[in-house]
DNA sequence: TTGTAGGCGTTATCAG
DNA sequence: CTGATAACGCCTACAA
């Protein structure tokens, strides 16, 4: 591997001078100019990254959390980071956490050892002692689907409550008053939010709230399809379940499966987080759409001013709004009624 | 930040015995190392990978690059190489190629200046120069999904051609003759095998090939809606169709959707690829499940005896079998049947 | 059992 | 307009 020194000897010049026209930050006259990039050329040489994160004391790359990449809601939050960050040449170290907060632990001390400029992350929630180190001794940090007690990060996230309310108000809306709820971990924001939104929205129609309605599904496929085995053997039975997020959907739907019910005729089901396989099926799954794409894109942009422009004082807090995508899930396919 | 100067002088020795410490590579007595340790602790050092990685010439990084991570079967290959890397101390870079060759050759242009110490990847194909270049010069490299031609490097794959094959087979045993094929992008090896297997299973039956019922998807979910399109507007309609990817197969049952046919009774189909979802939906979609976790992981096993072990002299590639997955979209749920 | 010193490949300060 | 030179933080002969 050719080092700056080759090239300096091969074009006649200093190291200095190569790395100047490497960095363009001086000016060097354009003959020594071309003869040096003729000598780069020929040598194949490429600057060592290493060397010279080694001095500028910046790598050029972030380090981004989340729970599982296989969950593709995270999946679209990674693209949106990586989009954006490779525009501006920064590469991205991806770890997985599995929501398990000494993985959390020890992967944040991994990256600040790898000296990444800044971070994007899935909180688990419990590390927050670490982040708050990390955060003082300079380390630009994002949070990003989640929020903290105290908003004290940049944080880019949905309105969950406002996307859990129009699910419910959707069922609402076409007559249904026992509406199951299958709601996430607890301890994590989204969750809160969530059934917050649920409990609002059976509120703005006077509708009591039944705690034996909500049932917790863990956020994962095989809690959803528990939850929704309690709440299906509920008498009356629910005529219409919310789950809260993909997971849980698809653990409702295997276990309506398995009921032998028909959905919307039996059961009508609103879900949260939209895939194209929702609108493929039969019947096309109602859902509430989290921009997530965006949300890795905006909080790539948070990071970003963070680290290059200069950082505001305050924490941001950036609330992207969730839609909600109609399909056959819940009956009818009116798209709007009067009241 | 600390530095190992620092740690030495808190615990009055040099810096050559702090590195000893950290790296365990020399004898020192319990005694300076007691008082090391502690001082490590208490200042809170962190041994800076960068500085480490400059000098020894190894940065404990891994670069992956998929077509896109949104794809789930590119995101379970990647959830596999993670954590078998993870457990031996390696981090990942990320990146994303769409499948452009530009993309793909500023990618590993980018990751060999970061000195990433071996790379994964799911190759276009079209840098076959720059990847020569790049293993020659000693960077140990793994392929993934698809082959090269000469499989002149590492290539953990799946036996595509018999994972159509059974596919196939599958649908010519329930009686099905006008067998519709969904197939996807050219010149990527995955395609051409999907579609040996597919005319193999034919030739088992005795059945001619009919090129009308062969039509591009592209790999695209969008390719494969108007693939299945094209297939639909036949006449006579084929009975089955095939469709070699799990983005085409989506594709697939948007126009099944669209043009109100019911599925398994107007058209049965076998897709390719398994998701959660393929179960949880009316009818559950028959499909060849790819092991693609751990074609991750065995990728990541061969990249780290590479890197790490006596790197055997000539490439090895792993082939491992596509398995069916057997559900109601091609009708009655015979398990077996004779002949 | 421990310390000294040189260098990994860059960049930035200071001279010229 | 260009060049020496000194770090950046660590590791590892070599020496003691």
């Amino acid at each position: 591997m050719p080092t700056i020194k080759d090239v300096a000897q091969r074009a006649g010049v200093s190291p200095t001078t190569v790395s100047y026209v490497l960095t363009g930050s001086r000016f060097v006259s354009p003959g020594t100019k071309t003869r040096i990039l003729g000598a780069i050329a020929e040598l194949n040489y490429e600057p060592d990254q290493i060397a010279r994160s080694l001095r500028a004391k910046r790598t050029m790359t972030v380090g981004m959390i989340v729970s599982d990449i296989t969950n593709p809601f995270y999946a679209d939050i990674v693209r949106g980071v990586e989009d954006m960050l490779r525009d501006r040449h920064y590469s991205l170290i991806l770890c997985n956490s599995d929501e398990a907060p000494e993985r959390e632990l020890v992967t944040l001390q991994l990256l600040s050892r790898k000296k990444i400029d800044g971070l994007i992350l899935v909180a688990t929630g419990a590390n927050v002692e670490a982040l708050r180190a990390a955060s003082l001794s300079g380390l630009p940090i994002v949070l990003v689907d989640r929020r903290l007690p105290g908003d004290w990060l940049d944080t880019v996230l949905v309105d969950d409550c406002q996307g859990a309310e129009i699910a419910v108000r959707h069922l609402l809306q076409r007559g249904h008053r026992r509406i199951g709820a299958i709601v996430g971990r607890t301890g994590i924001s989204t969750t809160d939010s969530r059934r917050l939104g649920y409990e609002a929205a059976l509120a703005e129609f006077g509708v009591a709230v039944d705690p034996a309605l909500i049932q917790n599904g863990q956020s994962t496929a095989r809690g959803g399809a528990a939850a929704a085995q309690a709440l299906l053997a509920l008498t009356p039975r629910p005529s219409a379940i919310f789950a809260a997020n993909n997971l849980m959907t698809v653990g409702l739907f295997l276990t309506i499966k398995e009921h032998s019910l028909r959905c919307p005729q039996d059961i009508a089901v609103v879900g949260f987080d939209d895939t194209v396989w929702l609108s493929a099926f039969t019947p096309g799954v109602t859902t509430i759409a989290q921009p997530s794409y965006d949300l890795g894109e905006r909080a790539a942009g948070l990071l970003l001013d963070r680290m290059t422009g200069q950082p505001p004082a305050s924490p941001r807090v950036i609330v992207l709004p969730a839609v909600l995508i109609e399909r056959e899930s819940c009956g009818c396919q009116i798209t709007r009624r009067a009241g």
